[in-house]
DNA sequence: GTCGCTCCTGGAACC
DNA sequence: CAGGAGCGAC
């Protein structure tokens, strides 16, 4: 027994029993060697090469726990960066839940919360503000940050546009001369749009580089880069300057970083004594600086990553700061570092991982002599941890698109006959873009056999059933922008969809006599709210108040108060004893309100478009979708999904655009012009669909479509690569561009495109756990790429023969894949979940499982209207259920 | 071997 | 909208 006890609610419990082995016991947990070794590695630099399924996230997750509790460093001391949110999510949870088993144990508590666990850009913002790097220990400031929608509305504003382009000395003819650029043409596109995207992929890319334009400006003789870089560098200056606010984008956001760390003296010392950063082949240089700038005082720095994987060198991403870690190492700090292979798969089947090295091995990666090495860590041989040797890897009968489309989609459909798959969101389809007419004509073949598909990014996103529907009621309310005649096609093409929109609304109104008139309602409020305002205004121009005085209620109120025609809700706010309290507050404290804020106030309308949003959601025609996602059979949660998604744009808008419907906004259709003409038409315009940062990004009942991009860190039990084809069209435009601008050489140009092809399909293939379907192309201009080819040609040596085609495949010896994905399980905050789900269990349903954004300007101002009609949708749904 | 027909590609994401 | 490659027909 152990010597020292500790009471711990109503048991005892020796600590001195709490070690790792009994923790991994506890967790079902056992590490191999390479594992164990990684995650006992305490001091000096750390590099991790991680093969796909290597367990490389559990191995994180120890290795930090470890250091926490058994070799007493503060969660505050730790830097831990992952690639996505979700990531991140996955690790804080997972240590948060480990821990508190600790505790249980030890009675030693750990607060997680200040643990920098995060993306590289989270955890930015945070050192920003982080009062250890500040003189004084002050609370820093960050800029604010622009996302990169707001980023390009931002840089599309017409003058902003116009100044900018005129200091890079352009005219009038400024989108095709810089278009023209881009696109290697004499005369480019006119478009302002395609301009804007443009520099702001070089902007983005010079920022990720950390490129400095007065330097690149002396090693380019290219007259056009040199008047875009003059352009970056105004950009970066009014980003700076302009407004009460400094701001950033995301790209600088990370040089900010860096700026503060190089400049505080602490930063290289001991403020973190682990730093710990995975995907480390995805970072770009910043990153990189930033990352052995936090670590120069304690050289703990763990890199974990594979550079078989690396995806982002479009956006500054060098594979090299991994492949490169040791001499790097040795060059600023004169010290090896610690490597440990994590080769072990334990995610795939053995075939899988056969053929997924059989396909690397299909390209050269040794350097071009006389430089000796490879592009790529070489000592890492994938071995399976499985031992099922079965077929696992499956390919299509060479054909043509129509015959290989209907052959996948019979046989998924037979998967899930035979119970090999049990919801088709097990099967992903996974494609280099979806954007490919691949992708049409097998979503068309899988719908044939009556499967259902979730593809958000395939098209527009507004173009959407749900969307279209939703956004149709939105323009009953606001009133939807006049065509222009004046733009181009696309402009157009995004009225004919609104018009599309408007029909869709008419017919739902049509048949829904409550929702018409809910929407007459909400129609008749923006009235009302736009004409009070016009009448408060003629008031205060007629008595030569200006809008920006302080409001001086003595003076003014009652002039407002009978201001003609104005409404009974407008008085009733002008005249509350709580509003007047409000505005004494204000006036004594010296801050009193300017009389235009009154006014707004005034005629503010009394829900935002997100509440909007939730209030019709409760309509017949959307519960319909709530309801298809709960049926007990065959659920389909395709609808709810897209619903949550536009949830997230409407909340993005209602946050940062119009938090109130104010009656200033309403008038002249201003609120429409601005949700529709300008936010909306922007989501058009980029084909926008992003947001997909989901708990569960795939609706149980759909088969989901997505990106290798998007598949990236994921796995699923069956995966289907719908394309064997990307050709190597050479260096993108931007990389020939850029690279005489840096100082290091990294691969070369002439093979970086076929590297990124090689790696791109690894992780396609490397995602499929049970069996790997290849959709193989053939006849008049269908293609798929050499290394298939060759391995899927006769007499090629993938180990364990040559790869079956569907007809003959065997499903039976198959392995049925189970019901729940994810491994980690998911711990809940008390605070977050506990209190929501006793609130109201339907309520915390949607917002948890589905990530709606719930109306917050609706909790905090007007009670329980949401709440309300949560609940309403609940009733309505157990009645739903029992009745039959 | 080579002509003409056909069809595909022309990315992606960090809050 | 253009360039490229596989394929079948010759």
């Amino acid at each position: 027994m152990g010597t020292t006890t500790r009471k711990v609610g109503a048991t005892f419990m020796p600590s001195s029993q709490c070690t790792l082995e009994t923790l991994w016991a506890d967790a079902g947990f056992s590490p191999n060697a390479a594992q164990r070794q990684a995650i006992l590695h305490a001091d000096g630099p750390l590099f991790l090469p991680a093969g796909p399924g290597s367990g490389k996230t559990r191995v994180l997750l120890w290795r930090t726990l470890n250091l926490i509790v058994f070799h007493g460093v503060a969660p505050e001391q730790i830097y831990l960066s992952t690639f996505t949110e979700k990531a991140a999510r996955q690790l804080k949870d997972g240590l948060r839940a480990l821990l508190g088993q600790v505790t249980a144990a030890t009675g030693v508590p750990y607060d997680t919360g200040r643990m920098y666990v995060g993306t590289v850009h989270s955890l930015c913002q945070r050192l920003l503000l982080d009062r250890r790097f500040h003189p004084d220990r002050d609370r820093g400031t960050a800029p604010a940050l622009l996302d990169d929608l707001d980023q390009y509305l931002w840089l599309a504003r017409s003058r902003a546009w116009r100044e900018l382009l005129t200091v890079g000395g352009f005219g009038e003819d400024a989108h095709a001369e810089i278009n023209g650029w881009f696109e290697d043409k004499p005369e480019g596109s006119a478009s302002k749009h395609v301009a804007v995207t443009n520099c702001l992929s070089l902007f983005n890319r010079l920022s990720e580089e950390c490129v400095v334009p007065v330097d690149a400006m002396r090693r380019t003789d290219d007259p056009m880069l040199v008047r875009l870089l003059r352009v970056y560098t105004a950009y970066r200056e009014r980003l700076e300057t302009e407004g009460a606010t400094a701001q950033t984008d995301f790209s600088l956001l990370q040089q900010h970083a860096l700026r503060l760390l190089e400049g505080a003296p602490n930063a290289g010392g001991d403020v973190f004594r682990h730093v710990v950063i995975d995907e480390y082949q995805d970072t770009n240089a910043v990153q990189e600086r930033i990352f052995f700038r936090l670590a120069a005082g304690t050289r703990n720095l763990c890199v974990v990553g594979d550079d078989d994987q690396a995806l982002y060198r479009f956006r500054g991403a060098t594979v090299e700061n991994f492949v490169e870690f040791a001499p790097r190492c040795q060059a600023k700090w004169g010290c090896t570092p610690t490597a440990i292979p994590l080769v072990t798969n334990y995610r795939s089947r053995r075939r899988i991982v056969d053929f997924y090295g059989a396909f690397v091995d299909r390209c050269d990666w040794a350097k071009t002599p006389p430089a000796s090495g490879h592009h790529r860590v070489v000592d890492k041989q994938i071995e399976a941890h499985s031992t099922d040797a079965g077929p696992a890897v499956v390919a299509s009968t060479p054909g043509t698109a129509g015959d290989v489309c209907a052959e996948v989609a019979q046989f998924v459909q037979r998967l899930l006959r035979e119970g090999k798959v049990t919801d088709p969101n097990q099967v992903a389809f996974l494609y280099p873009s979806l954007k490919s007419p691949h992708v049409q004509r097998q979503m068309a073949a899988l719908e044939a056999v009556g499967l259902r598909v979730y593809a958000p990014r395939a098209r527009s996103f507004l173009d959407g059933d749900e969307v279209t529907a939703m956004l149709g009621l939105f323009t009953r309310v606001l009133g939807r922008p006049p065509r222009g005649d004046f733009r181009g096609m696309e402009y157009a093409g995004f009225h004919d969809w609104l018009d599309r929109a408007e029909d869709v609304a008419e017919r739902l109104c049509d048949g829904d006599p409550a929702l018409a008139a809910f929407v007459n309602d909400r129609r008749d409020d923006v009235e009302t709210a736009r004409d009070d305002w016009r009448w408060l205004a003629a008031v205060a121009t007629e008595r030569g108040w200006a809008l920006d005085a302080p409001y001086d209620a003595a003076m003014m109120k009652r002039a407002l108060h009978g201001a003609a025609g104005l409404s009974g809700k407008a008085k009733r706010t002008l005249g509350s004893a709580y509003f007047d309290r409000l505005v004494r507050e204000r006036a004594a404290v010296g801050r009193p309100y300017p009389l235009g804020y009154v006014l707004k106030r005034a005629t503010s309308v009394e829900w935002s478009l997100l509440d909007l949003f939730w209030r019709l959601c409760g309509f017949d025609h959307f519960r319909a979708m709530f309801d298809a996602a709960h049926r007990p059979t065959d659920p389909d949660e395709g609808p709810v999904s897209t619903l949550s998604l536009l949830s997230q744009y409407v909340g993005r808008f209602v946050d940062r655009r119009a938090p109130l419907l104010t009656g200033e906004l309403l008038q002249d259709g201003g609120a429409g012009r601005l949700f529709f003409a300008s936010y909306c038409y922007a989501l058009f315009r980029r084909g926008e669909g992003e947001y997909e940062d989901a708990e569960d990004p795939f609706p149980k009942g759909r088969i989901p479509f997505l990106t290798v991009h998007q598949a990236k860190g994921l796995e699923f039990p069956v995966v289907v690569l719908g394309n064997l084809r990307k050709d190597d069209k050479g260096p993108t435009h931007l990389e020939k561009t850029v690279r005489p601008l840096l100082d290091r050489d990294g691969e070369p140009l002439t093979r970086v495109a076929e590297f990124d092809i090689m790696r791109m399909f690894y992780v396609a293939l490397s995602r499929a756990k049970h069996l790997l379907v290849l959709a193989h192309y053939k006849g008049a201009g269908q293609r798929i790429n050499k290394p298939f080819a060759d391995l899927l040609g006769p007499g090629t040596a993938v180990p364990g023969g040559a790869v079956p085609r569907i007809p003959a495949f065997d499903t039976r010896p198959l392995p049925a894949a189970g019901p729940d994905g994810d491994a980690l399980p998911r711990s809940y905050s008390y605070t977050a979940d506990y209190l929501h789900y006793q609130r109201c269990p339907r309520q915390y349903m949607i917002f948890r499982e589905y990530d709606f954004v719930p109306s917050r300007s609706q909790t905090m101002l007007f009670g329980t209207l949401v709440h309300r009609t949560m609940d309403d949708l609940h009733q309505w749904l157990i009645a739903r259920r029992q009745t039959p």
